[in-house]
DNA sequence: AAACTACTTTACGTTTACGTAAACTTTATC
DNA sequence: GATAAAGTTTACGTAAACGTAAAGTAGTTT
């Protein structure tokens, strides 16, 4: 099975490199569930992959909010009757035409970004030609000198 | 060339589906920059084009200030002395890494919704399979009731 | 001229996602 | 058993990205 073992909030705040507040926060907000032995937080390794979804929820610019909604729609589809199942279906439905905007951005981006590179590149190009013309003799003597 | 022409806040905010507060909002921030005729802004095409960048980067998590900084480098970058060419090729590999990054963020997403869909289809089969245990008899009368 | 519409500035309010102390308890180590 | 290390609660602070009046101006329609 999984991993099965429990994590201390240290433990997590290392692994994922977040703040020991920031996870204590997501408790408070209910999304995640660490149990206590006495005062302190132990947490599953449901947890975990939880903490780990969280994140990069937050990487593809989910809010908590939003993540916490699909944790509990979730937990909610898992004690499965029908019509929950198929507000899952449908909700997943809404989550890829989100990815699949996401992917045309990320598209875009790049290939804004290869023109910007060409045109650097050109504009580099450029520079150079230029010293060459105001300096043309003496050229290995520079060129190693700029090295330095 | 460019469409030439230009917008007032009203158009932009229709077209792109934003308040005029965000749009006023960019403009202190500085990431657009309008001119004025009068009190009312007019915003130029490249304006328009910012804005576009503004909010894909919003979809894709970046925050105003990351955004800002871009705009600004590439600005300092066009008046291209050398060291600012460079800077800012050092500064596109970077984000190509970010973009990199949430590609595998998403294919993970999309892994995960798919074993989720999964998930879902069977337990929808296991409750249609019980279904027809209950009730073995009157099979097309039911299916089709259920349709209403 | 009155009313309407679009635009403006000023400014305070709100939500999100934590940071940062302060003061305390529990657990491990010497 | 003292002391350090890690964990806890409580609570106030903050930056980002706007929302939401409030009150005024500028142009346009009737």
């Amino acid at each position: 099975m999984d991993i099965k073992k429990t994590y201390s909030i240290s433990e997590l705040a290392k692994e994922f490199d977040v703040t020991t507040r920031s996870i204590r926060f997501y408790e408070d907000q209910e999304l995640l569930k660490p149990t206590r032995r006495g005062q302190t937080r132990i947490f599953s390794s449901k947890d975990r992959v939880r903490l780990k979804l969280i994140l990069r929820g937050k990487r593809m610019g989910f809010s908590l909010a939003e993540t916490k909604e699909l944790f509990d729609l979730w937990d909610e589809t898992l004690s499965g009757n029908e019509k929950q199942l198929l507000k899952m279906l449908t909700i997943l439905d809404n989550k890829r035409a989100q990815l699949e905007q996401q992917k045309n951005d990320i598209a875009q981006a790049e290939m804004e970004m290869d023109t910007a590179e060409a045109r650097c590149r050109e504009a580099l190009a450029e520079l150079q030609k230029k010293k060459k013309q105001q300096a043309p003799a003496n050229d290995e003597a520079r060129q190693t000198a700029e090295h330095k």
